[in-house]
DNA sequence: GATTCAACGGACTGATCCTGTCCGCAGAGG
DNA sequence: CCTCTGCGGACAGGATCAGTCCGTTGAATC
């Protein structure tokens, strides 16, 4: 084992376990304790804080720098990060403009490291959980995301079947620029092969995506953003809603992610909140405003408005006190 | 920079952007390109799979190998990791026995590492989100939680103000252990230096912690898990709420976490699923039913049902059609 | 306060390895 | 077919590294 290595290695151990003697570590590395020390002081000077304990029990620890070091995972905590950074990115639940960006980026970033037997186990998680209350439709699936957030850092070249507003699938071959989130949905911006021509996609409905190895050619284009906040009111979502929720915008938005509802300003009247929400899925958003603490009105549109008004009257029947 | 040091540096910006060709990385590292390609090679000997592409627009990036490489993460990625691993460990948005833990685990891993101004621009984060529908009072604040983590995988004595059953507030101090998640709540398993003695506390009753730098002593002890499993119904949740859904076992589990309500064994019936969930608040839980996509009964507590019965009828007046 | 444990770091030496230079080879694209 | 780019062997001089030895310092324990 040489220097480098045994310094990563060393890196790793300190990361794994909260405390080390250099004994322990000069076992562990194969190298004496003076060597250890040395490690250490290396590692100090790159700038990881090394910090150490003398005296009984005495030993090195890992403490906190100016960056973070580089994080050595395990399979569990690597599962972890990725079904995190999922729920985060795809399921949109900070809202925070630049986390779910930071989220999806890493996410691609892991996507091209995984190593094949944990992408197998991150698909099983995903089989076994839902995150709750999450918008089946608009959300797309976190494989799709990684997979795309791979090609557009790795510039390759992919296909995916689409499903266009008209309900028509079709095959496409593009080159993926970036994605970028709008509003309540991520697009991907790409130039399409077959069509030969700038395209944006809805994330949510590309399916049977296929990465290929093929690298994508140097194309200058124009701006990815623009070119998705030009398109995207074209594929907009079936339904608007709008809603008179009984709380101030702060509390709304304490709870409910600004990628779900657009509370728009001015939107404050004498009623309380006026917020408008897209979805392809009343139902959903039905269950999803009964589930909020605030009292609220549907003010559109009508179908939303009987579904509210069918729920909550048989779970009212049904919970009627008996006469 | 030494060998080891632009290894390290080698690495993140393999990570950093899709795609280097030799020259750019030589200019980078301060190296010439045969330099390059040596620290290329020695990447691959100690198991990091670096590909390399010849020709025009050739170079180097980094493939999947048989483990994950060390993460190197940018600010924003890392705050999106953190984020999203206190939604999963904390928020209990798996239910998948392990990954919470791991998810703990490695939140303890960054708050030991993570640099300070990152922790407030995370503060910051936390103040500004909230993960839609958590229960906020049965879940414990992930501030908390990375500190306890930390406070565990350190060993650091760890002072804190501790809400009992009986809502008596004391301040504690102990040598922490381990946590531990049985049902719906997270229990840290110390040792009370006050009392002396071993006790077990609900996480989410923790307030103004303070980790200190004194290190615990060696203490040999009862198994954590075994202390917490035997202490924890004695300071269960104040409610406890049957309700029949209209649905099966395997829908429910789909879309409601395992960490949330337990369907027991025999829990069919003819009219559906009988689902037993614990909570400190009757009010949010009556939220969390009503968000759900089908219909349910509430078989107790009556204050539940009533609470229900009263939203409901609120809803159903509020959207009747006009006459 | 004495003792012990463990990290610290200077000095020295011989061996190692590392880097830059030079060069011909091989694969990819245009 | 030509060019671009990565590959890797050989070589020489010099920098670095690991082990050994040892006195010092700081903590914890008795």
């Amino acid at each position: 084992m040489d220097t480098a290595e045994r310094l990563l290695a060393l890196l790793g151990l300190l990361q794994h376990r909260w405390h080390w003697s250099a004994d322990e570590l000069a076992e562990r590395l194969e190298v004496t304790t003076r060597t250890v020390r040395r490690d250490v002081a290396r590692l100090r000077i790159y700038g990881y804080p090394v910090e150490a304990f003398a005296g009984h029990g005495g030993g090195y620890q890992l403490g906190r720098g100016a960056a973070l070091p580089p994080l050595l995972l395990d399979d569990d905590e690597t599962m972890a990060v990725a079904f995190g950074l999922g729920v985060v990115g795809v399921a949109a639940t900070s809202g925070v403009a630049g986390v779910d960006d930071a989220a999806v980026s890493a996410l691609g970033k892991i996507e091209q490291l995984l190593p094949l037997r944990l992408r197998s186990r991150l698909d099983d998680l995903d089989a076994a959980t839902v995150v709750p209350f999450r918008d089946q439709r608009a959300l797309p699936d976190r494989r799709i995301v990684m997979a795309l957030a791979h090609a557009v850092s790795a510039r390759r070249v992919t296909t995916f079947d689409y499903v266009d507003g008209r309900s028509a699938t079709t095959r496409r071959e593009v080159e993926p620029v970036r994605m970028v989130r709008l509003g309540h949905a991520w697009y991907l911006a790409a130039f399409d092969l077959g069509r030969d021509d700038w395209r944006t996609f809805r994330v949510d409905r590309i399916a049977s995506i296929d990465v290929s190895d093929v690298r994508s050619s140097e194309r200058s284009g124009p701006d990815p953003v623009e070119l998705v906040s030009r398109v995207a009111p074209a594929s907009a979502f079936e339904h608007r809603a709008v809603v008179a929720i009984a709380a101030t915008p702060d509390e709304i938005r304490r709870l409910v992610s600004t990628a779900i509802a657009d509370l728009g300003p001015g939107s404050t009247t004498g009623h309380g909140t006026r917020a408008t929400i897209g979805t392809d899925d009343l139902e959903w958003l039905a269950g999803y405003l009964m589930g909020l603490p605030w009292p609220f009105e549907v003010l559109e549109p009508d179908a939303l408005r009987r579904r509210i008004a069918d729920r909550a009257g048989a779970l009212a029947a049904r919970h009627a006190p008996p006469v």
